[in-house]
DNA sequence: ATCCCGAGGG
DNA sequence: CCCTCTGGAT
């Protein structure tokens, strides 16, 4: 099947199903997104929505977190994974916005992952979700659900790779979306071990499906 | 036990 | 390329 074709496929069942999807994620401007994003890693985003409010409330702009340590940013943010990365990660990066960005927000992905604690995943989020750019941004679940199910070639062996591949062929109003989608299907559906292929609506294009479970190799 | 919308360093 | 960081939910 041609790649053009599995993603008409996929882009209309969730159009249909999911319309609409949105960040979890709590925030109230570019600054608490790109917190909330660099603490996310690894951790559910309920588990973000609970920490942020005190956090926020405490640190409501980059300078007064450049102003603080970490120590103190790491009572904030205990209950999340990595606490002690994230404190320095979130103290560095407040303290390059003060002394280099003007305590705003950089708008581009070059610009965003000078910024300690952001890599690529973390700057398209940011300039996906703040600044409305077709930016795709490729975490575990949508690396790997676009290459099980042939959106990408195999040998798209990176999240760069991953990135170009899919961006090559969706329309750019569709990226945000597709972001979302791509992760809801790897969190419930097409999860890491024994994906649910049974319950799955996408087996009639998918190259996993085709070349692992309908042969009857994998059974799950 | 395994998984959560990763990044930095060696 | 591999390793480490590291808490909570299920």
């Amino acid at each position: 099947m041609l790649k053009k074709d599995r993603f008409k496929l996929f882009l209309d069942y969730f159009t249909r199903n999911f319309p609409e999807p949105e960040t979890e994620l709590h925030y109230r401007n570019p600054y608490e997104l790109l917190v909330a994003v660099i603490l996310s890693a690894q951790c559910t985003d309920k588990r973000i929505n609970l920490v942020t409010p005190l956090l926020f409330e405490r640190f409501p702009d980059p300078q007064s977190l450049a102003a603080s340590n970490v120590e103190e940013v790491f009572t904030y943010i205990k209950s999340v994974s990595y606490p002690n990365n994230k404190s320095k990660h979130l103290i560095g990066m407040a303290r390059m916005l003060v002394e280099h960005f003007n305590s705003e927000i950089p708008a581009t992905v070059e610009e965003l992952q000078k910024l300690p604690g952001v890599g690529r995943k973390t700057a398209n989020v940011v300039v996906s979700v703040v600044y409305n750019q077709p930016a795709m941004a490729v975490d575990t679940h949508v690396f790997r659900v676009s290459r099980r199910l042939g959106l990408v070639p195999m040998t798209a062996s990176t999240p760069l790779a991953v990135e170009m591949g899919l961006l090559k062929y969706l329309p750019k109003f569709l990226v945000y979306k597709a972001h979302h989608w791509l992760i809801l299907h790897g969190r419930y559906i097409c999860i890491a071990r024994n994906p649910k292929c049974p319950e799955c609506p996408l087996t009639s294009f998918c190259k996993y499906f085709e070349d692992n479970v309908k042969t009857g190799l994998l059974q799950s």
